[in-house]
DNA sequence: GCAACTTTGTTCCTGCGTTCACAAGCGGCT
DNA sequence: AGCCGCTTGTGAACGCAGGAACAAAGTTGC
């Protein structure tokens, strides 16, 4: 039972697959991925590190100290292959096969991420929803029927979910924590304001709202005095789709 | 125009208000305030060092290290006065004023941010919501009617926002953006798979769904080559409420 | 009132991540 | 075919954050 929330290493045994990649750089390469993959959309098929790292707003030298972690795949004097390099981070971040999702707690947030369809991007599809409200249970949401939270473990194994969502109440979040692993679920989203327990071989990440809010609060506060900034000087033509 | 999503800094001039406080500590001192809150409910007043980190899962000398940054509050020997802790973090993170925030992008997402109420926790009051969508448009989503997008820079002026909550398609994002900048807003939660580009003087902080799957993705697909670990060894006598 | 224990606040140190800078390598041009 | 310029990949330095250890300080018990 270590808290190891965020923040932490990689591959703490073992290094076989490549060297140890810092966890900061694991978040990066998913930005680097989305960017290829709507510049390949546009056309693109090959891109420089500068150009790349621009449009992702990372330093250059950074950029390709990341992808130097997936391999070398660059070609000198052109840049990096497009099509080549999202094969490659793909296969890093084991997207090449899905991941099943559950979400727990069809509140406002549950049902807003249930009703995302095939999850963002592509590969995580949502094949399980759970709540403790009787009222709930067999109710369809985004296509896909409610289950109660007893049937968590059972569920979870059946259905081979990978990634537990959790959206309930702060105080229901580390009983359902501990439903999904018994289901064998090893990686968990949690948005619930609490810091989970979990066994050493369960990833956790936190999305914490609040604590957000509460940053932006403290960068607001130690501004210059000024009250507000100046009003509009951008032209107002708002042309949306 | 500037690119500084995340991570960096936080007094680059002006170290007037204590010394800078590290980005990292911020997130944390929100975390203690939670802790807090949560313990003088149960009538808790005096907490140690160690008690309050080992409740927010760190270790107990960054914790301390952390409360050095807002001031020395505690009392040696003893420990800190969870009132009077509470009252100078809130202080540090500006929390003494109300924030006004305002949701642009009525979706799935913005639906659930609106309904929140009061927002988590206390502090945050929504006092705005918009959408493209003529449809939408006067329609009362959580007690609030939405307005139109193109009224962002004056709503927001009018009813001083100083946050903004980006829930829009990613192709929508900047311009989204650009507005409430034009509406004096500086400080940005975006939810849309993008990075923002924004002036220097202004803050964003950005939560991406597709990223923290993707990490979990990773962290799966470098395990131990065993399959799912074993069904529940865990009770499953759910007792939720 | 004194001594011993407890807990804070801080200094030092270690280690990771980011950045800089350069050598190696590849394509294009003459 | 050889040279030139551009871009990658990596070795080394820098800087920050986290952890350990210690001194200062205050409280409790005698």
């Amino acid at each position: 039972m270590t808290v190891h929330q965020h923040g932490r290493y990689s591959t703490p045994v073992e290094d076989l697959p490549s060297r140890a990649v810092p966890e900061a750089a694991v978040g990066r390469l998913a930005i680097y991925l989305r960017v290829l993959t709507s510049m390949i959309e546009q056309g693109v098929t090959t891109m420089s590190s500068e150009e790349l790292a621009g449009a992702a707003g990372v330093n250059s030298a950074t950029l390709r100290k990341d992808l130097s972690y997936v391999g070398s795949y660059g070609t000198r004097g052109v840049g990096y292959d497009t099509a080549k390099l999202v094969e490659h981070i793909e296969q890093l971040l084991g997207l090449t096969r899905h991941h099943s999702v559950a979400v727990v707690g069809i509140g406002n947030l549950g049902h807003a991420l249930a009703n995302y369809g095939g999850f963002p991007d592509r590969g995580f599809p949502v094949t399980a929803l759970f709540d403790v409200d009787e009222d709930l249970v067999g109710i369809p949401v985004g296509g896909l029927p409610v289950d109660h939270v007893n049937t968590i473990p059972e569920v979870c194994a059946e259905r081979e979910v990978t990634i537990g969502v959790i959206c309930t109440p702060a105080s229901a979040a580390q009983i359902v924590c501990d439903l999904l692993v018994a289901g064998g679920v090893r990686c968990i989203l949690n948005f619930a304001p609490v810091m989970l327990q979990v066994p050493s071989d369960v990833e956790v990440r936190r999305v914490d709202l609040a604590v957000e809010l509460q940053i932006l609060s403290f960068y607001q506060a130690r501004r210059s005095p000024g009250p507000r900034a100046g009003a509009a000087p951008v032209d107002p033509v708002a042309v949306i789709r």
